[in-house]
DNA sequence: AAATGTGTTGACATTCAACTCAACATTATG
DNA sequence: CATAATGTTGAGTTGAATGTCAACACATTT
C-alpha cells in the first residue's frame, strides 16, 4: 500500500481546487513558503487548528489530513481536559489496547446514548 | 464546595507519606524547588509524565492528580494518536458534548468489550 | 526576452512548557 | 543560640513546536 505523505495531499487538494500557496496562505494567515515546505514535507505538518483552518479554505473535511498526523483540535482537547469521566475512560480504554472495530462499535454505542 | 488546588492536595500528599521536597524530587527526577513552586502554585502543575512519576513515588494511584490537570500521560497520548478510529471516537463524542454520566456509561460499555 | 506569477530553500525568530541554579528564609534539633 | 535540615523565591535555561523573512528558481504570459 503506497501511503501518500501530508503533503502530498494537501498538495493534490489545493491544486484540485485551483488555489496557489500564496492564496491559501494569505487565507490561513500563515507565511506562503511554510505551505511549501508543507507540501513537499520539509517541515513536519501543522498544529492540528492549522490544519482545520487550511480545510476550511479548502473547503474540505479535516478529518482525514487530521487523522494523517496524530493531532486533536483545540475543542476536543479542552473538551477532554475539562471531563475527569472522560479521562477516566481514555486511561480504561488504553489499558485494553482496543481494536479499531471496538473503536467503531463504541461510536455506534454514542449514537445510541441520543 | 471548597476545591483544594494542585499544590495543595500534591502538598498533602507528600507531607502524609512522611517525605521531604528534596526526598521527593531526587527519587522523581526534578529539582527541589521545583517541587516548592508547585506545591505553591508558583508554577502550572507538571508535565503528565513527572505526575505519574511523582505519584509513584509516593505511592498513590495517579489518577486524582492527573484529572486535577486535564494532561494526559504519553501512554495514551499515543494510543490515540496512533488510532484514527479513536480519534473519530473522540471528534463524535465533542459534538455531542457528553454529561459525566454519560461518560461513565461508555466506560461500562468498555468491560463489556471483554 | 521581459515581466509577472508561482514555488522552493536556508537561515533565523518566536513562543511556551517545563524545568534548573543560586541565593535566601524559615523551621526543627541538639 | 547554633547548626542543620527543610522550604521559598527570582532569574535564567533548554528543547520542541511552529512558524517568518529574504533570496532565489522556475514557469507562464505577453
Amino acid at each position: 500500500m503506497e501511503t501518500k505523505t501530508f503533503g502530498q495531499v494537501l498538495k493534490e487538494i489545493r491544486r484540485n481546487k485551483g488555489v496557489t500557496q500564496r492564496e491559501l496562505a494569505a487565507s490561513v494567515g500563515v507565511d506562503f513558503s511554510y505551505i511549501s515546505k508543507i507540501e513537499n514535507d520539509r517541515m513536519p505538518p501543522p498544529a492540528a487548528d492549522t490544519i482545520v483552518k487550511i480545510c476550511e479554505v479548502l473547503g474540505v473535511p479535516p478529518d482525514d489530513l487530521l487523522a494523517m498526523t496524530g493531532k486533536m483540535p483545540t475543542p476536543i482537547k479542552e473538551a477532554i481536559s475539562e471531563k475527569p469521566a472522560a479521562q477516566q475512560f481514555l486511561r480504561e480504554a488504553q489499558t485494553m489496547t482496543l481494536t479499531d472495530d471496538e473503536w467503531s462499535a463504541l461510536t455506534q454505542q454514542l449514537k445510541k446514548l441520543r
